[in-house]
DNA sequence: AGATGTTTCAAACTAATGTTATAATTATAA
DNA sequence: TTATAATTATAACATTAGTTTGAAACATCT
């Protein structure tokens, strides 16, 4: 029987839900145990079954949260642009948002990013329409941007746009709060792709 | 029995790092069990120790020829170079390498690449003085650029070698064998960096 | 051929895994 | 308070994990 019922307490469910997430960001969905996860919120291994129907369903939630979160920040940050702000603001947005929801809901989001292509097909499967329709908002504002001239036609934005996921992305490896915001690396990623490096 | 009596004499051990190599780059090392890797040898788990004196040996020998594939790969790319060469034939030819040892060894640098932030400490440790001086070699070849006055005095070496990386590890997740070539793709994704995109 | 060294297998062992059923506990409501 | 629902613990189940051991199969060489 599934669960999602509307009376059931969401503070234990969400304090689950954050500990899977940082522990499958850190060590993996295989590497994760159940009893891990348990042992993290003081509880055993067979009382998350109250909360959740199994393991799967739990790695489930986390990446439909991850992604979510990203397409949400994204989105926001975008539309909180001006109406008539250039490509180039829109695509420092849209890293902005990236950027934020990996370093700020970073279990949730890092798993999806970091774990998604080791996972099983099943539980591939059900977030591959959500990720699509992301990758799609970022061909949307690319394509805008090479169309209003912004962008060189020569430019192939295919890899263009995978070369930005990836830049940002791998932030997850090295970012850490310091002496540059999370605007600040947005910004200055951006850059590098925009203004090129030579002299 | 259906074993075929082998008349080629591979070396076993090395078809054992291969296919170890295979699965773990696709399902993780937690997510891939020795019975796995029997299996498509058409061997038995107890068999491989007498190759090996454990798993984790396994994935060391693994991380190991990955990232040494790199490197080897990344510096014969860069001394093939004529001397007189610009700054940006070296950084082509350092991303030709790198994406060259991605996808032509790619089991062993993808498993090394995708599975390393998340192997056990104890695992990680051994690799990451090879890795470090991996990134020695790209902060002196944009160090030397910048010096030459070939890159911009205000570009942040540290977010773009970052970058630059992130960019073409990500390539794992989409590169096939089509219509551009291992070349092609080099050249076009420092290309975005080098020139940047704006008109 | 037999002797010797190399490689694989079969079977088991221990520990850990996801999961389940049931009991115990805690909170809530009458 | 008692009755009832909500939550957690206990304990076990079946499977699977990495690993070990000793015997079998295979190969090589004299």
């Amino acid at each position: 029987m599934t669960s999602s019922s509307p009376k059931i307490p969401v503070k234990t469910r969400t304090k689950i839900l954050d500990v899977s997430a940082a522990l499958f960001s850190k060590h993996g969905y295989t590497g994760t145990a159940l009893r891990d996860i348990a042992k993290a919120l003081n509880m055993k291994a067979g009382s998350l079954y109250y909360h959740f129907d199994s393991k799967e369903q739990l790695i489930l939630e986390v990446l439909k949260i991850g992604i979510e979160n990203i397409i949400h920040t994204v989105i926001t940050e975008v539309e909180s642009l001006p109406k008539e702000s250039t490509s180039r603001e829109v695509m420092v947005a849209a890293a902005k948002g990236h950027l934020k929801a990996l370093h700020e809901k970073g279990d949730y989001t890092s798993t999806s990013i970091l774990n998604y292509g080791q996972l099983p097909d099943s539980v591939q499967e059900v977030g591959r329409i959500t990720r699509e329709q992301y990758e799609d908002m970022w061909r949307k504002w690319l394509k805008n941007a090479q169309n209003k001239g912004d962008i060189r036609s020569d430019v192939n934005l295919t890899i263009l746009r995978l070369s930005i996921l990836g830049a940002l992305n791998r932030s997850l490896t090295w970012y850490k709060k310091g002496d540059l915001s999370i605007e600040d690396i947005a910004s200055i990623q951006i850059g590098l792709f925009w203004d090129g490096i030579d002299t």
